[in-house]
DNA sequence: CCTAACTCTTAATCTAGATTAAGATTTTTT
DNA sequence: AAAAAATCTTAATCTAGATTAAGAGTTAGG
């Protein structure tokens, strides 16, 4: 079960089994059911979490109660409030299980001192973080440039499993649109 | 004038003598007039590039010709095209002056051996790097959950600084409206 | 110092996408 | 298996912000 994670980080950095065994020693297995909450609004993200099966979404609520969601997160992906997990400030982030789910947890503490016992996790910390933030901005440049009919067809190329596996008024939410505004787009791609 | 790169490293690490100097002498120093571009379209992000003095822009130009900025860069501040740099492909963005700047560049592939020598250099670039990737997910919820006018407001109170230095087409840019728009919201905002 | 090139504003018209509402399906709970 | 809750669709109406156009103010280069 932590293979998945091994191997994940193995694309990156090659790890001795001493150096496995002391992140695994950290790591905290969790499971949730569809619907729970691994986190709420105000509180402060302790944890990051690798997917080793399910699936994840982060979101905010705005002043008049729309959901907007951050990110999408299955199998072999990390997820977390970014903002509060690095300042261990309360955050402003839900995240909630869209299907059963099964976790592992690394809390910022453990992996800061990990950091620091063994560099080369830093190195792949730093990988991700680089990647997250690269296709970030390259989803605030879709949402400036690109009508919603555009990011739903980019939407469905870069994610096409997502489209079995999440509903629709979840996709709205993510690309910034209403649902019966989706389902119009989705009706008018028939046509050509 | 290095002097300013190296406060800033040491807000964050510790750095001996010998570590100020291995990381000097891979800078390279560089000055742009206003409207010289640092990094166009197409071409390979070879280095990433700490501002001493001046303002930068990065922006995509869209099917239609029309500028987003992702964004603005002052003093004290890196700015690069992160999708090339970090995977040394051409890129998508532009990235010019929009006043006399002076910079301090570094190269990818000096920073990766800077980082194998002295991984207290990695921490500091994954300290940037979460630190970007948070100011990024915090600009897209805003452009997901607030209108135009409440995307202006945060501007002006989030970097006061720039309404007097960035003409109102390039905050317009960064906003996501017309600068007509921003006019007509400015206007409005006098009233109350 | 003058002209060309930006920059900002105002206003009329237009459109992508929101809102509201209602009905049809599907999924979940009891 | 029935009832309740969530999901998806269609359609009419509405609105935030785009587009077009024109003029005024400002900056910069020769």
């Amino acid at each position: 079960m932590s293979q998945l994670l091994l191997n994940n980080i193995q694309k990156h950095i090659q790890l001795t089994d001493e150096e496995k065994y002391m992140l695994l020693s950290i790591t905290i297995p969790k499971k949730l059911k569809k619907r729970q909450f691994l986190i709420q609004e105000g509180d402060v993200s302790k944890y990051s979490a690798f997917i080793i099966t399910g699936c994840l979404r982060s979101y905010f609520v705005d002043s008049n109660g729309f959901e907007h969601i951050l990110q999408f997160a299955i199998e072999d992906w990390w997820i977390t409030d970014m903002m509060s997990y690095t300042s261990q400030k309360p955050g402003r982030l839900n995240i909630d299980a869209l299907e059963d789910t099964e976790l592992l947890l690394i809390s910022r503490e453990d992996q800061l001192a990990l950091f620091e016992k063994c560099p080369k996790f830093e190195k792949y910390f730093r990988i991700i973080t680089e990647n997250g933030m690269v296709s970030n901005q390259q989803r605030l440049l879709d949402n400036l440039s690109l009508p919603a009919i555009e990011r739903y067809k980019n939407f469905t190329k870069k994610y096409p499993l997502f489209l079995q596996r999440i509903p629709q008024l979840q996709i709205a939410a993510y690309l910034g649109i209403t649902p019966e505004f989706l389902s119009k787009i989705r009706h008018q791609m028939l046509k050509d």
